[in-house]
DNA sequence: TGTACATCAGTGAACGCGCGTTCACTGATGTAC
DNA sequence: TGTACATCAGTGAACGCGCGTTCACTGATGTAC
């Protein structure tokens, strides 16, 4: 017994993980004014939001994600209901990154070269949620859809813009030119993903699907300028 | 003691549960012929197929899928080495049944009405891989990723015949015209699929779509005839 | 063709692991007075 | 403005569950002779 007992004395190693533990417990484990709290939750948010869009939403763990974010898991909970709730909020948040990204364009030839990128097939973090999440999202809940539904409906409105810009003036034409164009878009990023990076698919398809939407866009606008 | 052997003397309740056991066993669990063996293999690959398509490779379980083809979980690695084999197995087959799909088709304009329709949308289990699982292929082994090019590569064939038989003389002009049709067949469901079941969008997108791959195509190939 | 025995598809319990979520705890911040 | 105390973000262990995979077992089929 008084052997055990000595053996499972403190030794110069559990002292020095002991006042480690304090240590870290001193710097974070202590209240943070508000402000830092919300700071530390838009991290978790916007690590969140890459990390779905590379890896879906079953494809990260709440506590790896946590830790990406530079906390441990258990914090999680303080600032979201769910993994559901975030996932929610994530993706709302990658709609208006791209939105944001995309609006950087001069015009609509831009757009559509920012869009059917190698940069956007190589970086799914950045890029957008309706080419990343797009077989995700048929298989989510009905609320989760209806982010989606709401941020493809930006993205039309965005390229009806740009169709304006261009001097189409039927809202009609533009508005089911826009949808057209965004099908390809999403279209061409997704197969491209889909084949192995170094496939000489991949580029076919990027440069095929380029090409063939600005061929597009340039037929229906020239067309309705001579109506 | 005695009472405790009483207590746990068999019931007539024990006896029943033992005696099913036992004819269960008697239907189930015995060798089976090597016909009877392909057969169960091809039930749980067909089976797989559809559920993967649904819910993807990592939204269904091995036990889950064994019992929704009429198996314990057990028996699946006298099959399939790992989930991951019968994955690549099962995404081979959904190409292999939806070319076969598609062949029924008349022409193109039946292929593309085929492909970008309401059925297709509502039945991911019988459809396209390229449509129901790019995301999830854009996250999955080099392996898979090639079997995908593969059936990738085959659907472009497919519309390039379609292409020939609707008189597109220059082989070129016919590939970059079958992808251009594909990555817009592909992108249309896969947008549609992403919102809401009775969201406007969903039809608005549909339609637009199978109008816009249609226009396109038929402008193609009346400009190919010009040449 | 008949016989002895190994094989192997299917069963269901079990393994180890990772998941989303909960919990008791900490102590400076935030607030009520 | 100062004081007493409740709040709450972050920690890390723990919970219950489901996952992919392994295993011992069964006994008719398949095969070697």
């Amino acid at each position: 017994m008084h052997l055990l007992f000595f053996s499972r004395s403190p030794t110069y190693n559990d002292a020095y993980t002991y006042s480690r533990q304090q240590d870290l417990r001193r710097d974070k484990a202590l209240r943070i004014t508000k402000e830092q709290a919300e700071e530390n939750r838009a991290q978790v948010l916007n690590t969140a939001t890459k990390l779905f869009l590379e890896k879906g939403y079953d494809g990260i763990a709440v506590a790896e994600l946590m830790q990406a974010a530079g906390f441990t898991h258990g914090g999680f909970y303080n600032h979201f209901n769910s993994k559901e709730t975030l996932a929610r909020a994530a993706t709302v948040n990658a709609f208006q990154k791209r939105a944001t990204a995309m609006a950087k364009a001069e015009d609509l030839e831009g757009h559509l070269r920012l869009y059917i990128s190698d940069l956007h097939i190589d970086r799914p973090d950045e890029g957008c949620p309706a080419a990343a999440l797009s077989s995700d999202a048929a298989r989510a809940s009905p609320e989760l859809k209806s982010i989606f539904a709401d941020g493809i409906e930006a993205m039309i409105v965005s390229l009806e813009k740009r169709l304006q810009s261009e001097g189409m003036r039927a809202p009609r034409t533009r508005r089911q030119l826009a949808i057209t164009l965004l099908t390809k878009m999403t279209g061409t990023i997704g197969l491209a993903r889909a084949v192995p990076a170094n496939h000489k698919l991949r580029s076919e398809i990027l440069e095929t699907g380029l090409k063939g939407a600005l061929k597009e866009a340039a037929a229906a606008i020239s067309a309705s300028k001579n109506t």
